[in-house]
DNA sequence: GTAGTTGCAAAACTTTTGCACGGCA
DNA sequence: TGCCGTGCAAAAGTTTTGCAACTAC
């Protein structure tokens, strides 16, 4: 299943990065291109390996710097978990993240009752929402299939 | 605001202790006392520090085993956050987590919608759902109220 | 030209683990 | 008494930071 499916052109992302006056160089587009295409939620090391392919030199340091660039822009949102493997989703709409407690895979749930859940929540309350997260945990069906470790 | 209420007594986290053949010692009838009465979603710092006035000689890796047990017996969540302020809540009931981005302080709010959403998810993609999460990230009404950084 | 960015290495943090001692059952 | 649990220190893992060299504009 290939990921890079250039919805995002480099031109795009030339200029999102220009229009906060950050200097587009081809380690920070190729990480940006990569995460803003991915469907697949990868990791800060997913993507590491992958921008490595194009860029030979790259770091993970950058690749971090650059991870908290979008995520300061709000192009896209940090999942972390327990035993620490995080990961990052460009989809911004609200949604429900059903997580395969098994082989790790997230698949995006649409659901439009979601919005108005929010609504109603920060309305009893008086609160500000600036993002959401809707995870539910569990196993995916293919695991379920498989005979129990 | 206190929050050890003692709604759950010590012979109640014996007896759960023992039920599953664990030792009830007095380090781990205060960590589950505490974090199991407590609405205040606490760091493991938090719990650290509390359980440090009353056996000062306890340490943060029995904190963190202990916590692991609670978690393997679903008494309590881990929600962990980017910046590695991970907190743990005993409410297990679906509900949502309003979190206050600048003081830190999280609210549970209830909605019976919650149920009805993660049944009509699981359906649509045959998920096998154990726990789920729901968090809304902003501002809370008394820091909206407060100067700005 | 120069201000911003990279890549390396080290630092900072959180959480886990190994092991000898100690205490619960 | 025997075995499990504790507490210390070290390890493991992820993310951040300082800095000299480099590069996009």
């Amino acid at each position: 299943m290939s990921m890079n499916n250039s919805q995002i052109s480099d031109e795009t992302v030339i200029r999102l990065l220009r229009k906060k006056r950050l200097k587009a160089t081809p380690q920070r587009i190729a990480i940006c291109r990569f995460v803003l295409d991915s469907r697949e939620h990868p990791t800060a090391q997913n993507i590491y390996i992958k921008v490595k392919e194009m860029h030979p030199t790259v770091s993970l340091a950058t690749v971090y710097k650059t991870l908290n660039i979008l995520k300061e822009l709000g192009l896209i949102k940090e999942l972390t978990f327990p035993q620490g493997e995080t990961r990052f989703e460009s989809n911004r709409e609200p949604h429900i993240n059903l997580v395969c407690q098994r082989c790790g895979k997230i698949w995006d749930v649409d659901d439009l009752a979601v919005r108005s859940i929010i609504a109603r929540a920060v309305t009893k309350v008086k609160f500000n929402a600036m993002s959401e997260r809707f995870d539910i945990y569990g196993v995916c069906e293919r695991c379920s299939k498989r005979k129990a470790l």
